[in-house]
DNA sequence: CCTACATATGAACAGTTGCTCATATGTTCA
DNA sequence: TGAACATATGAGCAACTGTTCATATGTAGG
């Protein structure tokens, strides 16, 4: 479809305007590869806990109830998406959140979900 | 699996000290559900689309360059997740942008894609 | 080097998702 | 009421995703 299909539009200068805003907004396919990271139950979960703190892949899977290679992979993609680090120590491969955007894209979802958030001590 | 596994975690006190603060966010499925819905190119198109004002759904797919049906769905979707209202005038639905918070969440996501945003004005 | 352990990775399969197509619902106006 | 238009919705299908299973890679100690 072209933009000339606007010219027929309803209501055409507010077609006209939603159009323009819309082409600068060129980022759109990473904005959305990055809420699908976002938008798995099982890397929110890994997420969560690592926002405590590193914790090596076997602990991560004991703690989340989950396979080892369940959760490898999703670490795989996590890390891909640059939202963990992970720091090889002897066997064990440790990792741990790291992004400080995400930290506030938290903040905003549980507000909108409508559930406090951070209302512990994190501190030993 | 029991929180019994976590006794014979490689690191007990890290893994402990996970569980318990992964025990407390109990929002996560709805917090992947808000992100899901975010994380479709379309949906996101639709949302920065009417974030600069209301649109009847013919325009929006005008704009947006996909099929009435197409769009129509997912406006059912963002509105069951109360992301943007509707308002019937006439033989039209004008549907709009409406959660503050995920103002803020475009923000975030945006800077962790390495983004300006909301550099143009918008105000007619 | 060999074994045990920790993690990574590929293939395959089931569940989910977003589109299209057809059609239903709802509105305006003659 | 009937025709034209605007939107909503259900079924069906292709593409994608997250898990499991099997196996590969990598590391430390004996």
């Amino acid at each position: 479809m072209s933009q000339l299909e606007l010219a027929g539009a309803h209501h055409p200068e507010a077609a006209k305007h939603a159009k323009e805003i819309l082409d600068e907004q060129d980022q759109i396919e990473e904005l959305g590869d990055l809420f699908k990271m976002l938008a798995d139950p099982t890397r929110l979960r890994v997420l969560m806990t690592l926002k405590s703190g590193e914790l090596c892949v076997a602990d991560l899977s004991a703690v989340l109830g989950m396979s080892q290679s369940a959760i490898s992979h999703q670490l795989a993609d996590l890390k891909s998406a640059r939202l963990v680090k992970s720091e090889k120590r002897g066997k064990h491969v440790f990792y741990h959140f790291d992004d400080a955007h995400v930290e506030t894209i938290f903040l905003q979802a549980l507000e909108h979900v409508g559930e406090r958030y951070g209302t512990h001590r994190t501190d030993d």
